[in-house]
Parts: C-alpha cells; sequence; structure tokens
DNA sequence: GGCCTCCATGTGATTTTATAACATCGATGA
DNA sequence: TCATCGATGTTATAAAATCACATGGAGGCC
C-alpha cells in the first residue's frame, strides 16, 4: 500500500513543503495510516471522509472548510457547509488532520498515529505550511501554566514567517 | 494617573485573571499606557480607539469584535462592524491588543509598551485568558525553524485547558 | 424476516465573523 | 484657499461555521 514508487515528480513545483520529498508517498501513506487506525479503533472510514483526507493530503498547504467542500462537490458528494465540516471533525478529532486557526484552515497531519501537540510554520508569501512537533509543557508557557496552576489540555502553536524558499527568491 | 486607590470590590468574582489584583488598576494603567506610547509615536488615541481598549481592559477574557462592537454603539459610536475591527486593528497593530485566534476574539494586552510575543491560557470553563510570555525561538519550535531555514516573524501561542479557579470548583 | 437503534449523510436556513466600497469630515500644510 | 490625508461613518457583501431536520444504511435483537 505505501509502495515508494513514486516519481519526484509528483511534488509540485511551489508548494515546497519545505523539502523536497516524494509527494506522492504522503497521499498514499496518510490514507493508509488513517485506514489502520480507523480499523483498529472500530471507527468509520467512509467515502467522504477518506475523500477529505485525500483532498488535504495533495497539499502541502491549509484548505479552508469551502475549498475542501467544492472538491468533495466536484467528487460527487454533498453541496452543503456540514457535509466538509463533518469530515473535517472527524479527521481532526481523530488526528489525521489539524486546523490551522491563523488561517481558519485545515491541513493534513504530517504524523498521523502519534499522539502529538503539533506546531506549525505557516510562510505567508507562498502559503505552504509545515508541521513540527512542539513541546507546550516545556519552555516559557508550560512554565508560566505550572506558576499559574493551569491545566493544560490542548495548544495552539504556529509561527507565521517565510519558507526557505520565498526566502531564496526574495534574495534573488 | 494609575492611582492604585482602588477597592478590591472591582475584581468581578468570576473573571479572576488566575489571580486576584486590583481590577482598577488594570484599565487605567491601560489607558495612560497606550495614551503615551500614542503620544510619543505620533499616533492618534482617537475617541473610538480609547473607548475599545476600555471595553477589552474591563474584561480578562477575550471578546468578540461584534460583542465589542455592542458596547462601543452603546457608548454612541457608530454601529456597523467596520467601527469596531478598525478600532480593534489599530489597538493590536500598535500592541495595545490581541487576537486570541483559537476564539476569534479580542483581549486588551497584559503587558503594553513591552515588545512581546505573547501566549495565552485560555479556560475552557470561564472563558479567562491569562497572558504569559513566549520564547518562541527558544524550544522545538525555534529549533525546528532553524533547522528548516523557516524565518519566523510572528507566533500564535494559544494553551486551552482549564484555570485554577474552575479546577477547584470541579474538585469541590 | 421484521423491527429498532445508531450513526453517517444530505438538505435548507441561519448565525457569526470579516471585508469591500464609498461618502464625509476635520486637521495639516502648501 | 485648497489639496491631502487619516479617521469615522454607512451600505452591502463575502467568508466561515452552525442549527435543525429528513433520509438511509448497518447491526443487534425479538
Amino acid at each position: 500500500m505505501t509502495s515508494p514508487g513514486h516519481s519526484k515528480a509528483d511534488t509540485p513545483p511551489d508548494a515546497l513543503g519545505f523539502a523536497a520529498h516524494d509527494h506522492g508517498h504522503c497521499v498514499e501513506a496518510g490514507i493508509a495510516v488513517a485506514e489502520e487506525h480507523c480499523a483498529a479503533k472500530g471507527l468509520q472510514f467512509t467515502p467522504v471522509r477518506r475523500k477529505a483526507l485525500e483532498i488535504l493530503l495533495q497539499e502541502h498547504r491549509a484548505l479552508g472548510a469551502y475549498e475542501v467542500l467544492n472538491r468533495l462537490r466536484s467528487a460527487g458528494f454533498g453541496s452543503q457547509p456540514p457535509v466538509a465540516y463533518r469530515a473535517l471533525d472527524f479527521l481532526v478529532a481523530n488526528g489525521f488532520a489539524h486546523k490551522i486557526e491563523r488561517l481558519n484552515a485545515f491541513i493534513a497531519c504530517a504524523h498521523p498515529g502519534t499522539t502529538h501537540s503539533p506546531a506549525f510554520m505557516i510562510c505567508r508569501v507562498c502559503d505552504s505550511v509545515a508541521e513540527a512537533s512542539a513541546t507546550p509543557t516545556r519552555g516559557a508557557l508550560g512554565q508560566a501554566a505550572r506558576d499559574a496552576g493551569f491545566r493544560i489540555e490542548r495548544t495552539v502553536v504556529e509561527a507565521e514567517g517565510v519558507c526557505p524558499a520565498c526566502a531564496e527568491k526574495a534574495d534573488a
């Protein structure tokens, strides 16, 4: 299922998830992981949900719910907002996708299957988004929370700036 | 201007900015700092802007733009969304307020005047919000950004959870 | 089989959040 | 005096998200 035999040409030249990689693999692997995870947990990985994840996986940037909705409609699914929001809610709830609060948009998880507190780097030039791992309980915030007696349940960590590729272009 | 002679009774019993404090002071001090800062920088601290800041300072929680708008209208200002959004944009642009992305809402800055990368703790029970200081360039995200060659310009750091007061109530 | 329940999907309608486009008005300065 | 600029105001519209309700298939139970 995760056959590595994909051409580099799959990588869109402008998306650059900050690093060249076999993009076809992202999609296949993401779907495969979700499939396994759902089977293991007894979750229904239904056609809309699968398609929504596929749509997100095809980009290394965040898509608005309505953009996802349009593509779902094109694929023959329902055309009203709840269709997209429900599929996205499912994906987010189960760790297959994340919401980028800064953009009111959604992106496929880059490390599905593993529990993690994601952190994102958002390029304001090309809109690409890369996912890193945050360690919110360490660092200044975690210290402040401990000092204040605040119990952290979830964190939003998003950095906005310029990705390496765009910085390079700007220099030239 | 920042007379400390205010009664503790000013502190709303439910707002609990995670710690008891002289709340009247928050408002006065916030306004005073903004006033000085604007004078120094040649910015116009106009009546709507001042009132908007006052509105935000009166709460230790984030207010939606439309909630601010309602209060501005009650105070005799314009009643259309741009009135609120423009005042809020001004406050945010100049560091007197922050937008909480998770809530699509705004809160007065707790440390105005100083340049800083804010981090927030949002109580999902009572909606109070406390501001801490983040050090985004340190920690996992900063390391990931350096590794990737990403130039961070701005960060969003928001933790959602339960504040000490609400946690205590829940235990009882 | 017949039936019930649960959950997912679909729809129309509405709410909430945010911006576009344009008019007016006062302060500043040539 | 008049041109300019920034702030405020308005109407209208776009974008994001949710509500409320109908349908329909998959399992479990009689």
